[in-house]
DNA sequence: TACCATGATTGGCT
DNA sequence: AGCCAATCATGGTA
């Protein structure tokens, strides 16, 4: 065998042996080990000590014991459990047959990399992203940011408490990873020393407990996204956090609609004006037109009263002396209603 | 809690 | 691209 494999020794020194298993018996002259006795000698040559193991389940069960402690305190059992360490390692592991170099899970990096997109797994992030954004679409009405600074806090608060969530969990199944992977190589190296057991069949054993935890961190980055994508979905989801606009927003746009009834169709530049005026975008006053008039067209008895506010209101402005710039196009043409 | 109001979305049309 | 109509989903309220 190679390098790795000849210079290990399975076994402490025999005269640091303490058997794990107490003997069966209590009987003080099988506790004794005295290498000049007679049994032992077998196991000072191969042949004898071969014959002694395979003789051994002949014996009582004291006598066994017996064999057993003086096989342990042999010279050759290192070189004897190496031999067993290397028929182990080409017939009964192999069986196994455990996946030396597994690739990397396709969903394992899939939630990694949403995980490290979300602001989850990688390191903290100053929560700059809003302030260069808005600077970028300065048209898109400073005052949207403003009304949803709050709940984008919200936002950043819940996202961070998933976060701080996350770490602590895989913190703390890295920790019981970890001691439970040390505890067993520790047993490992003390059954070392009673039974053959190679530094490879450790690596394997211990490759299979990390593998059996990530799995459970894998359930854990699951979840963790799918709290990230509910939260993504309540808070960023326009649709589903759809606020009315502002009072004043409503009168400004409603006083456009009313004044402009007969056609109610306002330019592109109209629009983005409303839009500055109402803190809102110009796709909202676009949504807003397109809503107003098959609202207003289903149901004109009923807007007639609202049409009638804003007509009324429009007068009292006029009256106050606003008037000096005349609504363009507002009592020239409202023939229908 | 039911109901209506309202902003957003979708699909089809021009 | 802009619009209409239907529809969704939530907000507000009686």
């Amino acid at each position: 065998m190679d390098g790795q494999d000849s210079s290990y020794n399975p076994n402490l020194p025999p005269s640091h042996y303490t058997p794990m298993i107490p003997p069966l018996t209590t009987d003080v002259k099988y506790n004794l080990y005295d290498t000049n006795t007679s049994e032992n000698k077998p196991f000072n040559d191969v042949n004898g000590m071969l014959q002694q193991i395979m003789s051994i389940v002949d014996q009582s069960l004291d006598e066994a014991q017996s064999r057993k402690h003086a096989f342990n305190q042999s010279r050759l059992k290192p070189a004897f459990f190496q031999v067993l360490c290397e028929i182990k390692e080409k017939t009964a592991i192999n069986i196994r047959n455990f996946p030396e170099d597994e690739p990397p899970d396709a969903q394992l990096m899939r939630l990694d990399n949403m995980l490290l997109a979300e602001g989850i797994a990688g390191p903290e992030r100053l929560g700059g992203s809003s302030t260069s954004s808005s600077a970028a679409s300065a048209n898109a009405a400073a005052s949207i940011n403003d009304e949803s600074a709050l709940e984008h806090g919200d936002y950043r608060a819940k996202l961070s408490q998933i976060r701080q969530l996350y770490h602590s969990e895989l913190e703390k199944y890295e920790q019981a990873c970890n001691d439970f992977t040390s505890h067993v190589i520790n047993l490992l190296h003390e059954q070392s020393r009673a039974r053959p057991i190679s530094p490879r069949e450790i690596d394997r054993m211990v490759a299979i407990i990390r593998k059996k935890f990530s799995s459970i961190q894998l359930q854990l980055k699951q979840s963790t996204c799918e709290a990230v994508m509910i939260l993504r979905s309540r808070f960023l989801d326009a649709r589903r956090k759809r606020r009315n606009f502002s009072k004043t927003a409503t009168e400004v746009l409603n006083e456009y609609f009313y004044s402009h009834l007969s056609n109610p169709y306002p330019s592109e530049e109209a629009k983005e004006e409303l839009a500055r005026k109402c803190g809102i975008s110009v796709s909202q006053v676009s949504n807003w037109f397109g809503n107003k008039r098959i609202r207003y067209k289903k149901n004109i008895g009923k807007a007639q009263e609202e049409a009638n506010l804003y007509a009324s209101k429009l007068a009292n402005q006029a009256a106050q002396g606003v008037g000096s710039m005349r609504r363009d196009s507002d009592s020239s043409h409202h023939g229908e209603r």
